[in-house]
DNA sequence: TTGTAGGCGTTATCAG
DNA sequence: CTGATAACGCCTACAA
C-alpha cells in the first residue's frame, strides 16, 4: 500500500527522524548498526524509511565520514577486448566487499592517466587499481600516499600502500615460441608489440630467448612492428611478405595482432595451419572462436581482476596483502600444426 | 622548485585561503570563476593551490552545489564486447561538457538492475544513461523524478526527463535476409536470441517479413533458439544440423552467435561461403578480421554513444533533446555468396 | 570586489 | 540506549 505518488526526490535523514519521532543520531544508528537501538524505535524507523523510499545521500555520507567506498580503475581503454574480462573481475570481486568501481580510461596517453589519476584524487577515492600504468615509479609512489595503489601488469617495489602484480610476459611467451619449435619449426617469424610497452618488450624477449635456448640464432630480418591492435598484425604481416622474409610459422605478440595477420593470410591464400602455424598472446574470449581456433597464450584475467579487487581491499583495510605471481598458461588449439622434419631448411611459404 | 615532500593529504580550501591571505570565499570564487577577482589576489591564491597541490574535493562540492557532474551508465555487461564501442562513445562524449561516467552492470538480471537504480539515486548522479533496459515502463518513468533517464535499445513515451533512442533491428535483420534472397538463396536458416530481448525479437520478425516479402513461407524448422552468446551459436546450428534441417544460409541474431555457428560449420567441415552463407548482426569490431570476413549488420554503437552522452547532458540542461533515429546498414563482406540458380531447389548442405 | 554566516546531509563524539 | 552538537569541505546569498 505504498503511494507511489510524485515524491519529492529528496527526502533527508532528518525527515526520517522526524516521523519516526526519534533523533537523527538513532536513525543514523539504525542504518549503519553502529550501535544497538530499542526494537520498537528500529521498527518505526524502518517503517519512515519504507514510506518515504528514504535512500541515504552517499555524498553527505561520505563527507562525514572521510571513506567514499570507492575504487578508482583506471584502465587503457574500457572498449578493449582485452581489458573486458580484468573489469568483470574487477566488479565482481568488488561488489562483495561493498566498494563501487569507478571505471576510467587514459587511451594510452599519459596525460590523461596523470588527469585520471587527479580525479581519483578528488572524488577521494579508497583506493586505485591500475590497469598496465604507464606512469614511472616515483608517481607512483607520490599517488599511493593518497590512498592504496595496485598496479596490475608491473612489478614495482611494494609498501604498505603500493603493490603490483606481474605476469610472466617472459615465460608465456617462451613457452609459446618452444612450442612451436617442438612441432619443428625452425623459422619463426615475430610480430612484436608497442615498443614502449614494458610487456611487449618481455614477450620479444621470450621469444628471443627460446630461439636461443634452440641454438637457433635470433634473426631481425623475421621480426615486425605492431601495435597490438588487428590494422598493425594485419600491416606487419604484409611486409614480412613484402621483405621476402622466409618463415613456417609466425607468434604475434596478442591475439588482436594474430587477428590481424590471420587476415592477411586468408588475403594471400596461405592456409592456417597447412602452410603457416599462428600464435597469439591473450586468449581474447573470441580467440578460441576464430577459424580454426587459435593457439595461444592465456592470461587468466578475470581471476586476476578478482584478485585484485581482493588485494585492494586488504590494502585499504591495512591488511596483509597476498599477491601471488600469476603464471600464464599456453592454450594448444588448432593454428600450429607439426612440421615435417623432411622439408627443406629454409623453406619459404612464398 | 615545488617540494615533494610527504604533503599531508588533505589540504582544504580554507587552508588555501589562509596561505593566502583572504577569505574562503574567494578562492572559491576563483575556483569556479564565479566572480571578478582582484588580479594580485587571483596570483596569490593560484600560488598556493600550486604549492599545496590543491585539489578541492569533489563530495563536498557536490554536497553543497547539488550537482555532481556524475552520469550513471547502466549496461548488462560491462565486459561484453558489444557494449564496449557504446561506452567509448559515452565516456568521450561526456569528456568534453565535464561529466563523468559511472559504468555499472546488472549482468542481465532485473535484480541487480533495480538496485544499481537505487545506487545512482543514492549517489546523486546527475542523469542516467541506460543501454538495454528490462525495467518496464512505470519503473522507468519512476527513476526518472529523480534524475533524467535517456533509455537506449527501447522506444518509450518520451517526456522532458525521459528519452529513448531506438535502434530500427527489424529493418536491419530484413535488409540482410533481403540480402540473402537477392543471392539466390531461399533456404535462409536462423538462430534466434534470447526470446525475452525485445531487439532479438525484432530481428527474428524482419527475418520472417523479408521471407514472406519474398513469397517464402516461414519455416519454423530453420529457426533455432540461440543465447546472443558464441556458445549458444555453436550449438544452435549443432541442433540444426542434428534436426537434419535444409539451408544454404544462416542467418545468426548477433554476431557472437555467428561466430559459434561459425566454429561448428568448421567442425563439419563446411566452407564458408562456398557450402554455406554466413550473416550476423551488430558488427563487432573482430567480425571485418574472421576468416572469412563476416557479413553483418552494423550498429554504429560508438556514434550513439556519443550522441547518448550529448542527449543527457542536454536534458540536465533542460535544452531540448535531438535524439533523431539511427539506421543499421549492411555490410556486405564475405561470408555470402550467390547461390547458382540451377543449383536444385532443396538442395541440403549435407 | 570581498568577507561573513548559514547550509548541504551524515557521521561521530559526548554527555546523560 | 539516546539525543545534542560539532565537524566534514565547499558554495552562496547577504551584507559591506
Amino acid at each position: 500500500m505504498i503511494e507511489d505518488a510524485v515524491n519529492p526526490p529528496n527526502v533527508t535523514l532528518e525527515e526520517i527522524a522526524r516521523a519516526a519521532g526519534v533523533s537523527p543520531s538513532t536513525v543514523s544508528r539504525i542504518l549503519n548498526g553502529t550501535a544497538r537501538v530499542l526494537p520498537a524505535k528500529q521498527k518505526a524507523v524502518e517503517q519512515a524509511i519504507a514510506r518515504f523510499n528514504y535512500r541515504p545521500n552517499v555524498l553527505a555520507r561520505s563527507l562525514a565520514s572521510g571513506k567514499t567506498d570507492t575504487i578508482g580503475v583506471l584502465t587503457q581503454t574500457v572498449s578493449s577486448p582485452f581489458y573486458a574480462e580484468w573489469l568483470r573481475g574487477i566488479e565482481d570481486g568488488l561488489q562483495e566487499p561493498g566498494f563501487t568501481p569507478l571505471f576510467v580510461s587514459s587511451r594510452w596517453n599519459v596525460k590523461d592517466e596523470v588527469s585520471r589519476m587527479e580525479q581519483f584524487i578528488a572524488r577521494r577515492v579508497d583506493g586505485v587499481i591500475m590497469l598496465h600504468s604507464q606512469l614511472d615509479e616515483p608517481s607512483l609512489i607520490g599517488y599511493s600516499r593518497h590512498a592504496p595503489l595496485l598496479v596490475l601488469g608491473r612489478s614495482l617495489q611494494i609498501s604498505a600502500s603500493l603493490a603490483s602484480l606481474a605476469l610472466d610476459n617472459l615465460q608465456g611467451a617462451r613457452d609459446a615460441t618452444r612450442h612451436l619449435l617442438e612441432q619443428g619449426h625452425r623459422e619463426i617469424a615475430f610480430i612484436a608489440g608497442p615498443p614502449d610497452h614494458e610487456d611487449a618488450i618481455e614477450r620479444l624477449n621470450g621469444y628471443r630467448m627460446a630461439l636461443e635456448d634452440a641454438g637457433i640464432g635470433f634473426d631481425v630480418d623475421r621480426v615486425e612492428q605492431g601495435d597490438y591492435l588487428e590494422t598493425g598484425g594485419e600491416a606487419a604481416m604484409e611486409r614480412l611478405f613484402a621483405r621476402g622474409a622466409s618463415f613456417s610459422a609466425v607468434f604475434c605478440a596478442n591475439d588482436q595482432t594474430a587477428y590481424g595477420a590471420r587476415l592477411t593470410l586468408f588475403r594471400r591464400g596461405l592456409r592456417v595451419p597447412e602452410d603457416i602455424s599462428l600464435v597469439g598472446f591473450d586468449d581474447l574470449p573470441t580467440s578460441s572462436y576464430m577459424t580454426p581456433p587459435l593457439t595461444t597464450v592465456r592470461q587468466p584475467t578475470y581471476e586476476i581482476g578478482r584478485l585484485a579487487a581482493q588485494g585492494i581491499v586488504q590494502m585499504i583495510r591495512r591488511q596483509p596483502v597476498t599477491l601471488s605471481p600469476v603464471s600464464l598458461t599456453l592454450m594448444t588449439r588448432e593454428t600450429t600444426r607439426r612440421i615435417v622434419p623432411s622439408s627443406r631448411p629454409g623453406d619459404s611459404p612464398l
